[in-house]
DNA sequence: CATTCGATCGGG
DNA sequence: CCGATCGAATGA
């Protein structure tokens, strides 16, 4: 019998308890769900992610270390990392790995709607969900993806040039089309 | 404090 | 191509 919990509940620990570029990747293909407080449900097929991985990862905003707005990545698996960009810009990660272990991924766009900022604002995404656990309790969700997906793609991340040499082209950024 | 600079977007 | 816009990070 095949269990429901996956549906009710969406992803849940040991999916996000990977890591980060094994779960950028199997997010391609998700539900990114958010239920407003009307009782609205939006969900959006996750279609491009990002992986940001570690201190040592100079895209990375863990990489200068512990601080206020980057304690959430070293926090549990699971858990939303929201932060403005460019004074403007909602963008969502989901924490992953380990606890103590600063990752994260970036969802980056779905198959409606491409950009991280675009994305956020669409489904009503922002400030108020960092740090709050993914859950329908929270109003914030991601559902296994329903049919497998094929044709992904990688390549190195948007906006990160001043990453130095190794980090700016690490093939950290995965999207798939419908090709 | 002061200054710099983004994991971006939309308009011209 | 460029300006908007603001908080985090850095350095004096």
């Amino acid at each position: 019998m095949k269990r429901h919990i996956e549906t009710t509940q969406g992803l849940t620990k040991n999916f996000f308890d990977r890591d980060v570029k094994i779960v950028a990747r199997d997010l391609l293909g998700c539900g990114l769900c958010v239920r407003s407080r009307q009782g609205q449900i939006k969900r959006q097929v996750i279609s491009e992610t990002e992986a940001y991985d570690g201190e040592k990862d100079l895209a990375c905003h863990a990489s200068r270390g512990r601080t206020a707005r980057t304690e959430v990545m070293y926090g549990p698996s699971g858990y939303c990392y929201v932060y403005l960009c460019y004074g403007v810009h909602w963008l969502l990660n989901v924490v992953t790995g380990s606890m103590g272990y600063p990752a994260a991924v970036l969802i980056r766009g779905s198959q409606e709607i491409e950009g991280p900022g675009r994305l956020t604002k669409s489904l009503g995404v922002d400030g108020s969900f960092n740090g709050s656990k993914l859950s329908k309790r929270n109003r914030l969700w991601i559902e296994p993806k329903e049919a497998r997906v094929t044709h992904i793609r990688s390549g190195p991340r948007v906006g990160v040039d001043y990453a130095g040499e190794h980090w700016a082209k690490v093939p950290y950024r995965f999207w798939f089309s419908k090709g």
